[in-house]
DNA sequence: GAAATTATGTCAGCCATATTGACATATTTT
DNA sequence: AAAATATGTCAATATGGCTGACATAATTTC
C-alpha cells in the first residue's frame, strides 16, 4: 500500500485539513469510476442514469407507487415521466391498479427489467467486494457507518426505513445473504 | 447505532448481497447530500457543478494547464469551454501565458475565486469531519483506502499522482496540515 | 351527495451540461 | 517548411433536471 493513501496524521482524532481535502478528492474520483460501469451498459440500450436509478429501485421494492419512487429520487413528476415511460414502453417496468386504492399505479420489473438490474449491479457489486476485501479489517462495517453518517441527519431515518425495507424484501424473494 | 445501519454478516469475509446493496445505496444517498451543500451555495453565484469542479481543482494546482484540467476532468475541451470563459468573465480565474511554452494558458485563482473555493470546501470538510468522528476507530484511514480502491485500476495512478502534488502545494502555500 | 383532495399523466418550454465535428490561430517540434 | 500541439470557438444534438398549467379518475371530507 503505498504511502499516500494512508492518511498521514490521525493522532489527534480531527482530521488534518489535508487528510479532509484528500478524502473529498478521493470521493469524486471513486464515485466517478463507480457509475461508469452501468453507464456503459446503460448506453448499450440507450439509457441514461435516470433509467438506472428506477430500475434499481423498482426491482428493490416491487409494488411501490410512483410517488414513493418520486420521493425516493426527489426528482419532480414531470422528469421521472419520460423516463418511466419510456421503461415501460420498452417492456422493463409495468404497472398495476392499486387494490386497495385504485388511483396507485404500481410498478413491478418485468422478467427482462429484473435481468438488467442485475446486469447493472453487478460490476458495482463486485467493485464494492473488491474494495473493501483489499482494505481489510472491519473495512465494510466502518464504511456503512461513514456513508450513513455522510446523509444529512433529516434524510436518515428514511434511508435506515428504505435499507430495512428492501433487506427484508431482499430475504423473502430469495437474494441470498 | 441503530442496527440497521451495521452490517449483518461479517463472517467469512466476503460481503453478503445484502450488506453489498447497502453499500451501493449509502452512497447513492451519501454522494447526493454530499453535492447538496456546495450546489445550494453555486446556484446563489448562478453556477453549476462544472464551476465547481474547475475552480476547486485550479485552486488545488494553481498554473495547471488547460490540457490537465481536461485530463483530470474527462470532459471535452468544448463543455470546458463556457464554464471556464463564464469563471474568466466574472472574475474567479485568470490565465498566464506559459513561460517555457507560450502556446500555454495556465490558470490560477483570483482571491475572488480562492474566496468560492474555500466557501464550497467548507461544508463538504465539515461533513467528512463529522462522518469519520462518528464512526470512531481508523475511519478515516479505512475510508480513504475504500475510496481508493473503488478507483479503477488503471486510474489510481493518476488519482495517487493528483493528490500527492495538490498535498505538497498545500503545504507549501500554508494549508495547515 | 357535493366538494375538496390525492395520485397520476401529459403538454410546453427553459436551463445546465455533456457530446461530436469542424475550423482557426499561435507556437513549438521535427 | 511542414507537422504536431495547445487553445479557442461555432454549430448542432442529447440527457435530465426544472416550472407552470391542465386533465382525469378515485378517494376523502363535509
Amino acid at each position: 500500500m503505498a504511502d499516500i493513501i494512508s492518511a498521514q496524521d490521525l493522532s489527534g482524532g480531527r482530521l488534518s485539513d489535508q487528510d479532509t481535502v484528500a478524502l473529498i478528492e478521493l470521493l469524486f474520483f471513486a464515485y466517478r469510476d463507480f457509475v461508469s460501469d452501468p453507464d456503459e451498459i446503460l448506453s448499450q440500450f440507450g439509457f441514461g442514469r435516470a433509467h438506472h436509478r428506477v430500475v434499481h429501485f423498482v426491482g428493490r421494492d416491487p409494488g411501490m407507487t410512483v410517488q414513493q419512487l418520486l420521493d425516493l429520487l426527489r426528482i419532480t413528476k414531470q422528469s421521472l415521466g419520460r423516463v418511466l415511460k419510456e421503461l415501460i414502453d420498452k417492456g422493463y417496468v409495468f404497472q398495476k391498479e392499486g387494490e386497495s386504492d385504485r388511483r396507485q399505479r404500481l410498478l413491478y420489473l418485468t422478467a427482462k427489467g429484473e435481468e438488467l438490474r442485475l446486469r447493472l449491479m453487478l460490476p458495482q457489486a463486485e467493485r464494492i467486494r473488491r474494495a473493501v476485501a483489499q482494505s481489510g479489517g472491519d473495512a465494510a462495517q466502518l464504511y456503512r457507518k461513514i456513508l450513513y453518517h455522510m446523509v444529512n441527519p433529516e434524510n436518515r431515518e428514511s434511508v435506515r426505513d428504505w435499507i430495512e425495507r428492501a433487506a427484508a424484501i431482499g430475504e423473502e424473494s430469495g437474494e441470498h445473504g
